[in-house]
Parts: structure tokens; C-alpha cells; sequence
DNA sequence: AATGAATGAGGCTTCATTCAT
DNA sequence: GATGAATGAAGCCTCATTCAT
């Protein structure tokens, strides 16, 4: 019984002091562009060696897979938060993962670089499938209080496909302050809403 | 007279160089991931020596630039060239612009790229922000023939970004095949271009 | 008494430990380049802790002697068995050296590691020293058989010289097989028995 | 012509920096190990950049291939020169070798390091082939002259393992100071070539 | 205008060894 | 005595850009 104790401890400071590492990489990536971040000032920031950041993590992608991956669980149970009884009204939803996106610009540039080449091992791109289905069951939920029943998970794709998107294209709109990008971004996320809600009313 | 018509030559030998240089770029872009391209590859593949492509870029992010704008302008022509008297349906021009994506990967690569942190001289933003209004512009008409007619412009934003997302989230699904890449960004096309529509006969 | 007792116990559980230890880096050794296995590796495959590897050697290089004592002990051994009244012939001898050699291509790779730079301490030279001229005096014993009596500590030292040479020379001649490697390398061997017995009969 | 001239020109200066570079190596590792020198220490003993030294050679390994190679040319040639008229006798070539080995440590060590492990591509096996080639047709000549005239190929074999040998087994051999090593190799040498020469009248 | 050799900062990662538990 | 996480120096190599010819 003892040894289990133990045993544990050493899982929850190890388990914490992974947390560090991957607290000062979001720090670091809440300033700067992460691809531009290097081993070296994580380190630094998070107060360890460099060796023991590969103490837990195999290379620099899997850390930022990490991040990447604990942003989407963030989002999804920031979702199950939001309405304790009932699920989120659809304009609720956008308007809450646009937020989200707004203040986390490292998610979604993560998301393009895993999506457009980040090479990733089979484990990885397993775990990131798992982690994205809870976050699409619960679009799939809000779409079908709101209406849509047929097709719904298709949905629920063009849904998320057209949130990210927003960002994507409007994320740096030339000449726009950050405020002004939040503002447009919401309003655009709002006409997405509507565009997907008349759209169940329609049929 | 004489003249001017040796340097209207030297001109067209100048944007006929400059031509090759594009399109070995893109050449090598249909292969592989532009990010991974270098000036070396780009000049060896032109048949110029590196310091020529100084010669016509100011630097790589200029020629990625150029690539970029080229294709929405490409973009841009195929769309007016599409319905030769009426403006395309909302599921024609959705179909089009998705296919068009899965066929240069490079294009939203670069959306991306440029988006998220792509540093970008003023000039450069003022001629981006042309040219994708002139884009922007076909948007809204295809919009508008489909009986979207109130805030025509953000929701060809929001129809914009929506079609973006698609790629950006669905372009690499692990463990699908290109031909099940585009089967199933087509069939988010579609059903975005029927959201939109069933949206405009709602309002 | 007990405590004699008990502290040979000890010491046995400390040899056999320090044997499991010296077992594992030889296995992984037959398989690779020693130069390329890691204390982790050989912890684990002793199935023990990196910290109980520097329990029992003061450091990587001393574990790497250890492995190629035991052999020159092995061989000059094996040696002794051979012929149990009467020393091999050169032959025999030059044969069953470069047999071993194939067997074991850490020990030639070892004796070039630290011949030509491997750091050692005078106490590990003075052992090294030790258990060579044992090995040498059996070379010597058969050379004195097969005639030649003159200079025949010198000779011992070319005819081991001449024999590490070729394992040095052809254990990776390039596009040959293992098989191929041993046939050459025995031929060798045997041409460089008769060179030193023709050399005997001619004197 | 005048084309020709320039291109001549240009190779000529590439040539000169490529050995420029390759004399600087030779210079580290006269003092040194050559296994400790870094691609950075190269780069300022040449008085050159980093990335010069890559244009030069693919990697670090090449260059010490190119080493290598030079050395084994050195020797052929230096063979050559040595009786004018006649080849050289087994005992001057056995002494000459030794030398050689003597004078240019890095040259076995790095025989020790690509027999014995070091990765070389298909390309650098086969040029090494070649020269490796062409000096044991010198050995066979010698051993030739010196009446060896059934298995000369294999006889030049075993001569060059014998002579490679003395060096691995002997050039490092404990307390021993620099001139003694050369005494004991040479001596050692001698024997190795009265051993073949006897060998030659025996049968 | 065209060439392409030279530049060199800086990135990621490895791994023998230590030492607190 | 056994453990194994932490350490951090040091290695190789890349590649956009410049500039003398």
C-alpha cells in the first residue's frame, strides 16, 4: 500500500512537472508565432534543462501536439460548462469557440500546421482523432437542439470547418487592430450561426 | 521609336523570365509542401542561377506572394469565365473554389502561412487586399443571385471563410486518401453552398 | 564466521550482478556497433537502473575494458584447451584467432578504439598489459613448436599483429557477404601461418 | 577559347580551395584525434565559413573520406618514386610503410574508424576500391620481385593486413614514448618482411 | 543582367554522468 | 545499494541572402 503511494506521488510530480513545461510553452506561445519558439527559451522559461524537456517529450512536435491537444479538450469542456442544463444555442456555440480562438491565436495555427504538413506519428494522429470526436459530439448536440437532425454530423463538420475558417481568413486582416479582428470575427461567426439555423428552420 | 520598342522587348523577355521562375515555383509546390522548397531547388528547377531570382524577387516570401496572388487571381478569371451570361449558383461556385483548393494544396498552404504570421511588406498587404476584394467581389454577386441581398458583403465573408475552414480542417483527415479528401470536402461544399441558400429563402 | 559468510554472499551477489551487467552490453554488442550503444540501453536490457551500471564501473569506458579483458581472457582460454597435451600447430592457431575474431567483431573494434585513442587509466593499462602477455605467451609456445626459437617473443608480437591486421583490413570488404568475409579472412589467415612456418624451416 | 579558359580558372580555384580545406583537416589532425575535430575548427583553421566547408563536401564524413583517400594515393605514389629503376624490396617497402603509418596517425585511425563501422556511400566505397586497388598492384609487384609468385593477389593481402596490423596492435603500446612505438613497428616490420622473404625461398 | 560561392547564426537533439531519495 | 530524473555542453548541418566578378 505504501509502495502505491509512492508510486503515485512520483506519477503526480511527474504529471506536474510536465505541466510546467507545457505552461511555459503556452506562456511563450500567447506572445509569439510558436513555430518561432525554440527549445532553448522554453527551457529557460520554464526553469528546467533542456535535457528534461526530452525527458518528456520526444521532440518538439509532440510538445506542441500537446498543447494543440489540450486546447481542443480545454474548448470541450468549456462546452459541457456553458449550459448546465441544456445544451448551448448555436449562437452561443460560435460565438464561444470564435472567442476562444481570438484568445488562443497559437490553436489556430497549430491547427494549420498539423493540417497542412506537421508530420505526425500514427500514435499521435490517433489520439488527436479521439479528442477531436468529443469535440464534434458536442457540435453534433448543439446542432440537433437547434434543428438539424438529418445529416448531422456531416453538419457538425461544415459547422467546424466554417468556424476555423473565419479565423483563418480574418485572423489578420490588414490594417485591423485586434479589437477590430474580434469584432468582425464574432460578427462573421454570428452570420454563420444564422446561415445554419434559418437553414434548419428551411427544411 | 527604336527605343521604345527595345525596352518594351526587354521588358517582355524580363516578365517571360520572371514567368519561368513562377512556375517553376509552383511546379515544385505541387509536390511538396512550399515551406520545405528552397531558393536553391526553385533556381535549379528554372534553370537560373539563385542570385537571378534575387534579381526578380526582393526575397522567398515575395515569390510565395506572387504565387499566391496569381492563384486568386486565377481564381478570380475561372469564376467569371464559369456562367458566361448568368453569375455561377451557389453550389456551382462553392464546387469550384473547393475543387480548385484540392488541386493546388498550395494555395490554402499559403492562405495560412500568410495569415498566421507570414510577415508582409505594406506594399505587399495593399496589393493582397486588391486583389481579394476583386475575388470578394464575385462572391457577393453569387450571393446576391441567390437572394441573399441584406449584408451581402460580410456574409460573402462568412461564406468565404466557411469554404477556407473546409480545407483547413479537412484536408489531411488521417487515414483518407486524396480521392476521400476531396469526396468529402466536396460534400462539405455542398452542404455549406445549401446552408447558405436555404438561409436566403428562410430570411 | 557467519559474517564471513555473509559477506561472501554479498560479494557473489555483487559478481553476479556485475556479470549480468557485463552479459547484456556483450549481447547488444554482437548485434551493434559498441560505439553506438547507450548506458540506457544496456541498463535496460540488464534490466537494470542506469545508476547500478555506475555502481559497478567508474564509467562507460571501464565497462567497455571490462568487455574486452574478459575476451583476450576468453581467448588465451580457449587457447589452453585446444590441444590438451600439445600446443596447436600455427595453423590451429592463426585459424581459431581469426574464427574468434568473426565471432566476435566487438573485440577488434575495441582493440582499434583504444589502441588508437580511448582514454585509460594507468590502472586499467597495467591490467590490459597483464592479461595481453598471457595472451602472448601462448602465441609465443606455438611458435617455439613450429620452430622458430629465435626472436620468438618479437615474432609473437608480428604474428598477433598480422593476424588483428586482417580482421582490421578486410572485416568489411565492401560488397562482401559475412560468409564471404570469413572465407577471405581464414584464407588469409592460414597464408599467414605458412609465411611464418616456411619462415621457421627456412631459417 | 577564352570561355574555356575561364571555366579552367574557376576549377582551378575550387580545386585550390577544396585543398586548402583538405590541409587544414590534415593539420587538426596531426595533433589531434580526428574523431574530436569539429566541422568548426576546420572552418577557422581554413580561414573559411561553415557553410564553405559544405560546399565542399557533402558532410563531415566525406571530408575525412577524402583524407583517406589522399592518403592512400600518397602512399602509391610515394612507392612508385622509390626505386627508380626497379620496385622497391619487401623490406624497404615494409619499413617505408610503417613509416608512413608512423608519421600519419590519422590515416589508420581513420582505416580503423570506416573498416570498422564508419557509413560511406555506394560512391566512396567504390572510389575507395580504386585506390585501394591500385596500391596492392604495387605490394604484388614487390612481393613479385621478392619471388612470391603463386597467390601473389592474396599474398599482397596478407601483407598489407600484417603491415596495417603492427600499427593497431602496437602504436599505442603502454609507457612507450613516440620513438620507442617507431623502434618496436619497425622492428616489427622487419621481422614481417624476413618472414615473407623467407617464406619465398621455402618453397 | 546573371552568376553562384561564401556566409554564419542558430536550430534540434543526444547522452554520459550525477545525486537526492 | 538501487534508482532514474535532471543536467547542459556540444555536435552537425541548413539555407536565405549578399556581392564581387
Amino acid at each position: 500500500m505504501a509502495k502505491i503511494r509512492l508510486e503515485d506521488l512520483k506519477q503526480i510530480e511527474r504529471d506536474s512537472r510536465r505541466k510546467i513545461i507545457l505552461d511555459s510553452a503556452l506562456d511563450l506561445f500567447s506572445v509569439r508565432d510558436f513555430r518561432s519558439v525554440t527549445v532553448r527559451e522554453i527551457a529557460r522559461h520554464a526553469g528546467v534543462s533542456i535535457g528534461t524537456i526530452y525527458n518528456y517529450y520526444l521532440n518538439l512536435t509532440e510538445l506542441f501536439l500537446d498543447v494543440f491537444l489540450n486546447n481542443i479538450e480545454e474548448i470541450t469542456h468549456m462546452l459541457d460548462n456553458m449550459g448546465k442544463d441544456k445544451p448551448p444555442s448555436l449562437e452561443q456555440l460560435c460565438k464561444f469557440y470564435i472567442t476562444y480562438l481570438n484568445d488562443n491565436m497559437t490553436f489556430y495555427q497549430m491547427m494549420s500546421h498539423f493540417m497542412l504538413g506537421g508530420e505526425m506519428s500514427p500514435d499521435a494522429t490517433q489520439k488527436l482523432d479521439d479528442i477531436m470526436k468529443a469535440l464534434m459530439n458536442r457540435m453534433e448536440t448543439a446542432l440537433y437542439s437547434a434543428g438539424i437532425q438529418n445529416n448531422s454530423r456531416l453538419t457538425s463538420h461544415a459547422l467546424f470547418s466554417a468556424l476555423n475558417g473565419i479565423m483563418i481568413s480574418y485572423a489578420r486582416y490588414p490594417g485591423k487592430s485586434d479589437d477590430d479582428i474580434r469584432r468582425h470575427t464574432l460578427l462573421l461567426a454570428k452570420i454563420i450561426a444564422g446561415v445554419f439555423n434559418d437553414s434548419a428552420c428551411a427544411s
